[in-house]
DNA sequence: AAGATAGATGGGAGCGCTCCCAAGCTTCCC
DNA sequence: GGGAAGCTTGGGAGCGCTCCCATCTATCTT
C-alpha cells in the first residue's frame, strides 16, 4: 500500500491490530471471529480499498474459479450460425456467474492448426474445467482433459467415452420422428433428409430417427442428402433430392433449411404446396423465411446452463460420475409444414 | 510427481541432478545455459511431461497473460447484430494469440446491474487489461480501470477522457459523408437520418457529419428520426420520416435498414425508386436484404485487432501515451441507393 | 474452586515460481 | 603463469495467501 502497491493481508492486519489470519478468516467469511474486531476489520478494509489477490489464493488453494469454453469450430461458424454459440454461451455464461466462475473463451483461428489450438488450451493452465461447445465424435482435446483430470461437461453428446463425460443433449431421435410424423400427418409420403455433419452425433441420431419413422409407416427411408449444417452445403444437395422426387424435406439445422429454400425456389417448386419444409434449431431466422418455417426447437441456453451446472458440480466435488441429461426438443409449427 | 501430482521445477532438477534454477533457464530460454545441460534437462521435462505452474509464475511476475474482453451489453444485443461482436472478437484475439495471452469474456448478464456487473469484472484480479467493446458514453468502468491502473483500450471512440485512453474507431463524419454525398449524387434531395443511440459517440459523430454535409449542399439537415441501433426501433420511427416527405434515408446501421426497409415495404414504397437507403455496418445481411444495400464498411476485425496490439503494447510497457488510431471506411454500392 | 471445553487469535509452513547475487570453472592474453 | 573476464551453476528470498496447530482467555461443569 506504501508506494502505490495494492495493500495485502499483512498491511490490514498491522492497520488493524490484529493478524494476517484473522483478516483472512473475516474474508473468508469464518464465524470464529468476535464481532467487534470483525467490524473493525472490516472498516479497514473498505479504507484501504483492499481486494484479495487472487493469484496468491489461488496458489494456495489450488483453485481458480475459472472456467473454459471451448468452441472447436473457427469463428466463421459464429458468423453462419449466429445464434447457436450465443444462445448457448448466455447458458453457461448464466449459471457460471451465479457459482462465481468466471469464462476463458477458446475459440480456434481460422488456419490454425488443430494440435497448436488444444495445445494453447491445455497448456493455460488457469481453469478448473472445460464446457465443450460441440458435438463432434472425434476429441482427442476429451482425451487428454481427462489425462491431466481436468473436469469437463458436454453441451453435446460425444460419440465415444459417453461413460468418462458429462454432457447435456436433447433426444434427436425423437424429435426427428416428432418432425417426420408431423410431415406424414400432413399427407407427404416421399420424404427426404438434409443430414448434418454425421461426424456429428446430433446428426447421426437424427438421420437414425428419420429412417426409423420412415420404415415404421412403412415408407422409404433412402431419400437422404448429406450436408454439413451449413447453408451452401444443403443449396447444393437439395438438387439431388429433388431429381428423385420429394414432396418433403426435413433439414437437420434450420441454417440448411434456409439453402433448401433457395434451391427451391430455383427449381419452381412451391413450399410447402409441392414441397414442405421442417427444421431443426428454431433459430430466430425460422420466423422469417417465406414463408414461416415448421422447424424443432432446443432449448439451447437451458443446454449450455446445465452443463455448466454438472461441470461445476464435479469440480467442486458435489458429484464424482459422469452424468448424462436429456432434454426434450419440440415441435413448432409454422406454414412451411402444410397441413 | 510423487503420488499423481504435477510435478515441480524442483522436482525435475533433481531427477536432472542440477538446480531449480538452471530448469528454470531452460523454460524461459535464457542462453546461459550448457547446451548438453539444456538437452538433458529438456529430455526429463519431456518425459516428465512438465508443464510450469501458471499461478506460481503470476505471482512472482505480476502479469498473467489474461485480457478481458468486456461487452457492457445484454446477450440479447448478440442475437440482434448477430455479426458485429463476432468480427470484433476475432480480431481482438487474434492479436492475443500471437502474443501469447487469453481471453476472459465478460459480458452482462440480462437484467444485471451495471454495478454489479462491474464488480465482477474489477475483483477478477486476473487481467493484465482490458477491451472494452462499445462506444457508450459514459463508463464508470472506464474511471475505474484507470484508478485501479488496469490498462485499457477501446474499440470505440469514448466519449470524454479521451487522452487518457486508447482507442480505434473510424472517422464516422467522413463516413456519413461519403454516404450523404453518395445519395446527393444520385440525385436525392430530401434525405432523412436513422440515428443510432445517442449516448453513443459514433451515432454522435455520424449525425453531425450528416447534418453537415446536407448543409454545406445547401440542403435541410433537419430529417431525423431517433433509432437506437436496433431494428425495430428504426421499423418504428421510418414512420415519421415518412409523413415529412423523403427521397432517401441513410440509416446509421445495417440493423436498422432492415426495419426502414420494412416500414417502406409496408407503406408501399419501393427502394430505390421512391425512397433510396444507405446503411452502416456491411453486415452479411447487407447482400441479403432485396434490393441488396448500399452501405458503408468498417473493418470491425482489424478494428478489434488493432485496439488490442495498443492494450498489449501499454501492458508490456512498450508505449506509455494514450493512442488513438482512426481507421477509413468505405462505401459498398449496391442497388438499393439507386443511380 | 479446579479442571474441562469452547471461543478467539496468532504465527509458522508452504504453494511453485522468478529474481538476484554469489561462487565455481574455463578460457584468454600479455 | 597469473589475473581478468566470461560462462555456468546454485541457492536464498520472497510474492500473498490459506491451512494447521498452538496458545490464550472466557465460560461452563460438577
Amino acid at each position: 500500500m506504501r508506494n502505490g502497491k495494492r495493500p495485502s493481508l499483512e498491511d490490514i492486519a498491522r492497520k488493524a491490530g490484529v493478524s494476517r489470519s484473522t483478516v483472512s478468516r473475516v474474508i473468508n467469511n469464518d464465524p470464529n471471529v468476535k464481532l467487534e474486531t470483525r467490524e473493525h476489520i472490516l472498516k479497514i478494509i473498505e479504507q484501504e480499498r483492499y481486494n484479495p489477490n487472487t493469484i496468491a489464493r489461488m496458489m494456495v488453494t489450488g483453485r481458480t474459479q475459472v472456467i473454459g469454453v471451448v468452441v472447436p469450430h473457427e469463428y466463421q461458424i459464429f458468423f453462419n450460425d449466429p445464434y447457436y454459440f450465443p444462445a448457448l454461451l448466455e447458458g453457461v455464461s448464466a449459471t457460471a456467474i451465479e457459482r462465481d466462475y468466471a469464462m476463458l473463451l477458446w475459440v480456434r483461428q481460422s488456419g490454425e492448426d488443430e494440435g497448436i489450438f488444444y495445445r494453447r488450451i491445455l497448456q493455460n493452465g488457469l481453469m478448473d474445467g472445460v464446457i465443450l461447445a460441440s458435438a463432434a465424435i472425434n476429441h482427442s482435446l476429451i482425451g487428454y482433459l481427462l489425462e491431466m483430470n481436468i473436469p469437463l461437461a458436454m453441451v453435446e453428446r460425444p460419440g465415444m467415452d459417453d461413460n468418462r463425460v458429462s454432457y447435456v443433449t436433447i433426444d434427436n431421435a425423437a424429435a426427428a420422428r416428432t418432425a417426420v410424423e408431423h410431415l406424414i400427418s400432413n399427407g407427404r409420403r416421399r420424404i427426404g433428409i438434409m443430414t448434418g455433419a454425421l461426424d456429428n452425433m446430433d446428426a447421426v441420431e437424427r438421420l437414425e430417427g428419420f429412417k426409423q419413422t420412415m420404415r415404421d409407416a412403412g415408407l422409404r427411408d433412402d431419400l437422404i442428402a448429406y450436408g454439413n449444417f451449413q447453408r451452401r452445403s444443403a443449396y447444393e444437395s437439395t438438387k439431388q433430392l429433388l431429381d428423385q422426387g420429394i414432396d418433403a424435406v426435413f433439414s437437420c439445422s434450420d441454417i440448411m433449411a434456409q439453402g433448401v429454400y433457395e434451391a427451391l425456389n430455383e427449381a419452381g417448386c412451391k413450399i410447402p404446396d409441392d414441397v414442405a419444409v421442417v427444421g431443426f434449431d428454431d433459430l430466430p431466422t425460422a420466423t422469417k423465411l417465406d414463408p414461416p418455417l415448421t422447424t424443432i426447437r432446443q432449448p439451447l441456453r437451458e443446454k449450455g446452463a446445465i452443463a455448466t451446472g454438472l461441470l461445476l458440480d464435479a469440480v467442486e466435488g458435489k458429484s464424482h460420475a459422469a452424468q448424462h441429461i436429456v432434454l426434450p426438443a419440440t415441435l413448432v409449427i409454422r406454414q412451411s409444414s402444410g397441413g
